[in-house]
DNA sequence: TATACTTTGTAATAATTGTTACCTTGAAAA
DNA sequence: TTTTCAAGGTAACAATTATTACAAAGTATA
C-alpha cells in the first residue's frame, strides 16, 4: 500500500462511515462490502474503497470489511483512540441541547464543564452537569486537559470567550455563534451555523432534479 | 460574462458570504472588496471573485462590491427571494432550541408549525409556537406550502416522520436524527450530525500545523 | 485630458477529487 | 487441487475546483 495524503473530502466522510458501522454493529452484522457501506452512507462502492484505501488495506478480497475492525481503525484514525474532553460555554437553549445530546458520549466526547455568565444559571445543573461562572474558566481548567471548547453564546460574547478558551489551554474550538472569530490561528476552529444547511436546501429546492445528494 | 455551472463548493460558501455581508451592513459598511470579504469568511480574494463571477458581474472594477446589492443578489440566488416556511418535528431539547433559534427568522426562515408525539408536550407552546400532535400533520398542512421539514426526533421515529412529511407535501428535509433516511429520492434531504464537526476537529487536533482552515 | 492607481473578471494552469476498469486475492465449489 | 466467483485495491483517466496572473474598467489626481 502506498501512503498518500488523505483528501479533506475523505476526512469528512469518515464520521458518516463510522455512524453506518455503528448501526451495523447494533444489527450484529459482522461483515460489510464496499457496495453496502456506500449504499448506507449515500455514496458508491468505488468511493468507499478509495477512501478506505488511503488509510490502509482494511478489507479482505472476495469478502468485504470486518465491521468491528473497520470501525476501530477509522475511529483511531480520527484521533479518537482516547475520549476527548469538552467544555461548553453558553447554556442557552442550544448549549443545553448540546450538553444533553446523547450522540456525543457514544462517539467518545465527554462534556466535562459548562459555563455561563448568567447568575440565574450559575450553580444550577443541566443533565447532572454543574454550570460555572465563565470568569472562573482559567482557574477551573488549570491542570485539566480540554480538547474542544464549544461556543454556544450570543454573538457579542463569542470573541472574548474564544480568547479565554485559548488562554485556558483549550486546544480547539467549535463555534456556534454567528460571528467570524479573529486572531485564533493558534488553534483549529470550526464554525457551525444552523441556518447554513437551510440555505443550501433552499438552493436545491429550486434546482432539484431527482438525483441523490449528500 | 459566460454562464457556467456553479460549483457545489461555491454554493456552500454563499451562506457564509451572506453572513459576512449582513455583519458589514450592521456596521454600515457600503462597499467591500474581494480581499476584505475573503478575510471575513476565511478565504482569499481570488476565490471570492471567482465565486461571485459564477453568478454575474457583481462588482465595480477599482472599487469593489456594493454590500447591499451583493447581499440581495446572493440571497435571491439561494432561492430566498420569498421567506421559506418550515415545520419542526420533535420538540426535545434540540427541537426547542431550533424553534427559538434567532438566526432563522433574519435569514428568511419561518417556523410555522411544531409537532411531537408526547402528550405532555402537545398543546403547550414554545416561544409562542403551539405544539401539535404529529398524527395531525397531514391535516394541518393541507393547503399549506411547507418548504422544509426539520426532523429532530429520536432515531427510531425519524423514518416514519420523514415519510409523513413527504406525504404531507413538505418539499425538502433537514434531518438531525442520527439515521440514514431511505426511499426519499423525491425530495432533497440533508443530514446534520452534531457530532460530525467534533470528529473532524478531533482529526485536525492531531495534525494541526498553524494553517488556516474552514 | 492624461496618468497613476485600484480592484474586478477571467483565461490558463495547477491541484484535488471522483470514476472507471481491471488486476489481485481469498474463499468456496467442483 | 483446480476452477469459479466475489469483492478489495489501485492505476489511469476524467471531472471538478482552486490559484495564478493579467487584461479590462473604473476612479482619483495632476
Amino acid at each position: 500500500m502506498k501512503l498518500k495524503k488523505v483528501p479533506k473530502t475523505t476526512i469528512y466522510r469518515i464520521p458518516w462511515y463510522l455512524r453506518g458501522l455503528t448501526d451495523l454493529q447494533e444489527k450484529e452484522v459482522e461483515i460489510v462490502s464496499s457496495r453496502q457501506l456506500g449504499e448506507i452512507i449515500g455514496t458508491n462502492a468505488a468511493q468507499v474503497r478509495k477512501d478506505l484505501s488511503y488509510i490502509g488495506e482494511l478489507g479482505t478480497r472476495g469478502i468485504g470489511y470486518e465491521v468491528e475492525k473497520l470501525k476501530k481503525v477509522l475511529n483511531d484514525f480520527m484521533g479518537l483512540k482516547r475520549p476527548k474532553n469538552i467544555i461548553i460555554v453558553g447554556v442557552g437553549r442550544l448549549g443545553s441541547a448540546l450538553i444533553s445530546y446523547e450522540g456525543f458520549e457514544a462517539k467518545g466526547f465527554q462534556v466535562k464543564f459548562a459555563f455561563d455568565t448568567d447568575k440565574e444559571k450559575i450553580g444550577k445543573k443541566i443533565s447532572g452537569l454543574e454550570i460555572f461562572d465563565i470568569r472562573q474558566v482559567k482557574e477551573i481548567l488549570k491542570n485539566k486537559k480540554i480538547d474542544i471548547g464549544i461556543i454556544a453564546t450570543p454573538k457579542n460574547k463569542a470573541q472574548l470567550v474564544a480568547e479565554q478558551m485559548v488562554a485556558s489551554g483549550v486546544k480547539s474550538i467549535l463555534n456556534f455563534a454567528p460571528i467570524n472569530l479573529k486572531y485564533l490561528d493558534s488553534v483549529p476552529v470550526r464554525n457551525v451555523d444552523l441556518a447554513v444547511e437551510l440555505q443550501i436546501l433552499s438552493y436545491y429546492l429550486h434546482t432539484y432534479t431527482k438525483k441523490k445528494r449528500r
